[in-house]
DNA sequence: TATCGAATAT
DNA sequence: AATATTCGAT
C-alpha cells in the first residue's frame, strides 16, 4: 500500500484521481489480459486495494462493469505474488480471456453477444491481435486442403490473412488420406462447389491470383495413369481426353497438360543428371545405320518393374512408373471420347530427336505382358 | 477458337 | 520438384 501512495504523491493524484488512472489503465490493458494477466491483475489489485484504503472498505470493482477477465479480483489485497499463480488458470474460464483460439468465430459471436453495450475493444483486439499472429486462427482441417472445391480453382488470394496461411500447408501426405481426395466424380463436394463457388457474381476478387495448386494425390495419379493407358500411352493421350477419362471433378485441361508434361519427362528422362560421359547411354534412342532403335536400357527403364536382365537401375525415374504403352487402347471409352486414334501425331520424326517412344510399341523389347504394365501402374508410386 | 506441347514462371 | 502460365503452332 505504501507504494501506492508514493506512487499517487509523485502523480500529484489523490486517491480518487489515482483509482481512476488505474481503472483506465486496467482499462487499456484489459484488451490484454491474456498475453498480460499479470499485468492486469497487478493493477487490478492496485485499485482494489487504493479502493479499501479510500473508503476503508472492501469495494466491488466489479460492479463498475467490464471485469470479464479475471474478475475474482475480490479476494483483498494478499500477497499480490500468491495470487499470479492462480491467475493462469482463471484465465481460460473467464469470458474475456477465453483461450481456445479453437473458434475465432465463435469467439467473436460470444464477445458481440456479451459486449452489447461494453466496448467492443475487445473484439478488436482478437482482429488485429490476430493479424499480429498471436493467435493462430484455427488451422483448418486438413482434408479442406485436400479436397479442394470442385467447380472453381479457388486462388488463396481470400484475404490479408492468406499471407500467414503458409502455417497451415501442412503436407498430410501419403497414402491414408490421399485416399479420400480422389473424386468418383462426386466425393469432390460438388454441392458446395454449385451453390459457393462457381458462378457466384461478385465473389472472386482473385485479381491476378494464381490458381490453386492442384494436389496430384496417388489416387487422381492413378487415375491419370489408368486413363493413360487406355488412351494407349502417354504419347498418344493428349490432355484432354485424359481428363475425360479421369472424370474428376474440376480437374482441367490445363492441370492435366501439365501433369503429363511433367509425367512425359519424367518417363523419358530417368535422370538427367551430368552424365558423365561415360556412360552417355542415357538415350532412349540409338542410331544404328540410318535408323533408330531403342536402346537396351531406355527400355529397361521403360518398362519400368519389368526391369529384366538389364540391371541398369538407371533411376529414381521407378517414380513415374510408365505404363507400357500399349498399342491400342484397352477399352475405348467411348467413341466420342477418343476421336483421335492414338496416332494422330506421327511428327514424322525420323529424326536425331529422340522422341516418339509411342512407335516402340512394334518393338521386340516393348513389355509383353499386359499385365506387368497394370501390375505396374498399380504398385508404382508416384514421388508424392 | 480450342488444343496441344514446349518453354517459362512461381 | 511440382504446378501454373505463357507462347507459338495447328
Amino acid at each position: 500500500m505504501y507504494f501506492f501512495t508514493e506512487k499517487m504523491q509523485r502523480l500529484k493524484l489523490g486517491f480518487p484521481d489515482y483509482i481512476q488512472a488505474l481503472e483506465e489503465e486496467r482499462r487499456k490493458i484489459q484488451v490484454f489480459c491474456k498475453e498480460l494477466p499479470l499485468s492486469f491483475e497487478l493493477v487490478t489489485q492496485a485499485i482494489e486495494a487504493c479502493r479499501q484504503q479510500l473508503s476503508g472498505t472492501t469495494s466491488e470493482y466489479n460492479l463498475n462493469g467490464q471485469s470479464e477477465c479475471s474478475e475474482r479480483t475480490t479476494s483483498s489485497e494478499g500477497p499480490v505474488l500468491e495470487e499470479f499463480i492462480p491467475i493462469k488458470k482463471r484465465a481460460s474460464s473467464s469470458p474475456c480471456c477465453d483461450e481456445d483460439d479453437e473458434d475465432y468465430e465463435q469467439h467473436s459471436l460470444r464477445q458481440t453477444v456479451l459486449n452489447e453495450n461494453n466496448n467492443n475493444s475487445d473484439k478488436r483486439k482478437s482482429d488485429w491481435l490476430r493479424s499480429v499472429q498471436l493467435w493462430n486462427p484455427d488451422p483448418p482441417a486438413e482434408e479442406d486442403a485436400t479436397k479442394k472445391v470442385p467447380g472453381m480453382e479457388l486462388k488463396r488470394s481470400g484475404s490479408g490473412g492468406g499471407a500467414f496461411q503458409p502455417f497451415h500447408r501442412e503436407e498430410r501426405a501419403t497414402k491414408e488420406t490421399e485416399t479420400l481426395y480422389k473424386a468418383p466424380s462426386s466425393t469432390r463436394v460438388p454441392a458446395a462447389s454449385s451453390s459457393a463457388g462457381e458462378l457466384t457474381p461478385e465473389k472472386n476478387q482473385n485479381e491476378g491470383q494464381r490458381k490453386q495448386r492442384r494436389c496430384w494425390s496417388q489416387d487422381l495419379h492413378k487415375r491419370f495413369l489408368h486413363a493413360l493407358q487406355q488412351l494407349g500411352g502417354a504419347d498418344s493421350a493428349t490432355p484432354k481426353q485424359i481428363r475425360e477419362l479421369m472424370n474428376v471433378d474440376g480437374l482441367t485441361n490445363d492441370e492435366v497438360k501439365s501433369h503429363l508434361q511433367k509425367y512425359r519427362l519424367h518417363t523419358r528422362r530417368p535422370s538427367p543428371l551430368v552424365h558423365n560421359n561415360s556412360s552417355p547411354q542415357a538415350a532412349p534412342f540409338v542410331l544404328v545405320g540410318n535408323i533408330f532403335v531403342q536402346s537396351p536400357e531406355y527400355a529397361a527403364v521403360a518398362t519400368s518393374t519389368a526391369s529384366r536382365e538389364v540391371t541398369t537401375v538407371t533411376a529414381p525415374a521407378g517414380v513415374y512408373a510408365p505404363v507400357a504403352t500399349h498399342p491400342k487402347p484397352v477399352s475405348q471409352p467411348s467413341a466420342d471420347s477418343i476421336k483421335k486414334p492414338q496416332f494422330k501425331k506421327f511428327k514424322h520424326s525420323e529424326h536425331s530427336n529422340s522422341n516418339e517412344r509411342g512407335h516402340h510399341s512394334e518393338g521386340a523389347v516393348h513389355s509383353n505382358s499386359p499385365t506387368s504394365s497394370s501390375s505396374t501402374h498399380t504398385s508404382a508410386s508416384p514421388g508424392y
